[in-house]
DNA sequence: TTGTCAACTGTCAGTGGCTGACATTAGCCT
DNA sequence: AGGCTAATGTCAGCCACTGACAGTTGACAA
């Protein structure tokens, strides 16, 4: 109709669009409907009927429910490592994991916009919290996430993450620090990115103060 | 046959005692039967059938497959609890954490071996770590024990959970730490109780050298 | 001992997640 | 246009799990 490439013709041939538009069109479908009456009282056939697809082809574009339910979950995870290995060598293992936090959420959030409405995603995050079979879920992709760091820290170091327990503790430490303040904030009022990076930050900064012996005489 | 109570009549009516049994032999079969053939692989038809029960009943003892598995860890986690609860309030709180992995984990080995083979139950943890549905309960299982230490923690300092984010921070240290130590057994040569003790003992001794800045020029 | 009650169990039918096999459709390429 | 192949639909079936109902078996009092 236009000529070579209009202007929206971002993918490959129509095939690639197709698939891509049915792939974020069952994302949104199913965190819509997750996140209105409920992750185990949305049937798949109901998220494939919403995008007019059978139920097996759901099926072929996800391996089950949980993985539609993190998909987008999937992009910021691979997001903040990118961050991560863009950080200077010369800045300490920690630091650089602080800095990541202070800059790696605007980036993400525009990457997720491009699939999903961001208010969307927050929903969600809310409704993964709330559900136990979900959290389940989330703590298994945190724990691979933190084992990626793991490894991305020791090399930054130079070291071996099989033979210095280091790399793995600090990560141990960090990522715990990070759900402890992602599972304030989903409980929280204000659920907007920059709530969550003030909280993330003004946690870590409690890292050096609870190793320390006594609270009391502070 | 003998007199009013023989010696081994440790519950109450006859009952009560049926039922304990039906409940410890489904968990033995369970346990014996995910560690030889895996976990997806073993039904929980064949495992009531090893039990000579219907397989409602199974369902009547446990919520899910799931549930089984880990009702010996359940066990554990309890016993972990206890034991914290016992250390003195003299003791600051990284420290109690340290004595009570110090200490609890003899008394946690008999209680496990009232209901299933000490060696078993080493298999079964194998096991778990090496089957992603798995992971993903345990580390529920694991933040809800953190939740219920980081309770503990601040009843100790007489400190608000919700109010002050050291007990939270300080716990999800520990237990990552603990975890990474954890994965570690699991996937080394020696699986005593000894092994896991002393490999949490270590990792715990690298906190202090890991939050440090510089580890280049220790 | 016997009868009643309540707890435990088995059977059956059904739902929902998920998979393999096979036929059909629809973009791609010559 | 026509053949190739990827994407999809249909169907049959397995397994985890649940509600309903009926049968069995300890508990306990008369």
């Amino acid at each position: 109709m236009a000529t070579s490439t209009p202007h929206p013709a971002p993918a490959g041939g129509l095939r690639e669009r197709k698939k891509q538009r049915t792939h974020d069109a069952l994302i949104r479908a199913a965190l819509e409907l997750f996140t209105e009456q409920g992750y185990e009282a949305t049937t798949v056939d109901e998220i494939a009927e919403a995008v007019d697809v059978s139920q097996r082809t759901f099926f072929r574009y996800f391996a089950n429910k949980e993985d539609v339910t993190f998909a987008v979950q999937g992009m910021v995870e691979a997001r903040f490592l990118d961050e991560l290995r863009a950080r200077p060598a010369a800045e300490a293992p920690l630091t650089a994991l602080r800095h990541t936090v202070a800059v790696a959420w605007d980036g993400i959030g525009t990457a997720i916009a491009s699939v999903i409405p961001v208010e969307l995603y927050m929903r969600t995050y809310r409704m993964i919290e709330s559900t136990p079979a979900l959290v389940a879920v989330l703590l298994r992709r945190s724990a691979e996430l933190e084992e990626q760091m793991a490894r991305l820290v020791a090399r930054r170091e130079g070291l071996d993450v099989d033979a210095d327990p280091r790399p793995r503790v600090l990560v141990a430490m960090f990522s715990g620090v990070m759900r402890a303040a992602g599972k304030v904030w989903s409980v929280g009022e204000d659920c907007s990115v920059d709530a969550i990076r003030e909280l993330t930050m003004s946690y870590l900064d409690h890292i050096g103060p609870a190793i320390e012996g006594n609270w009391r005489t502070r």
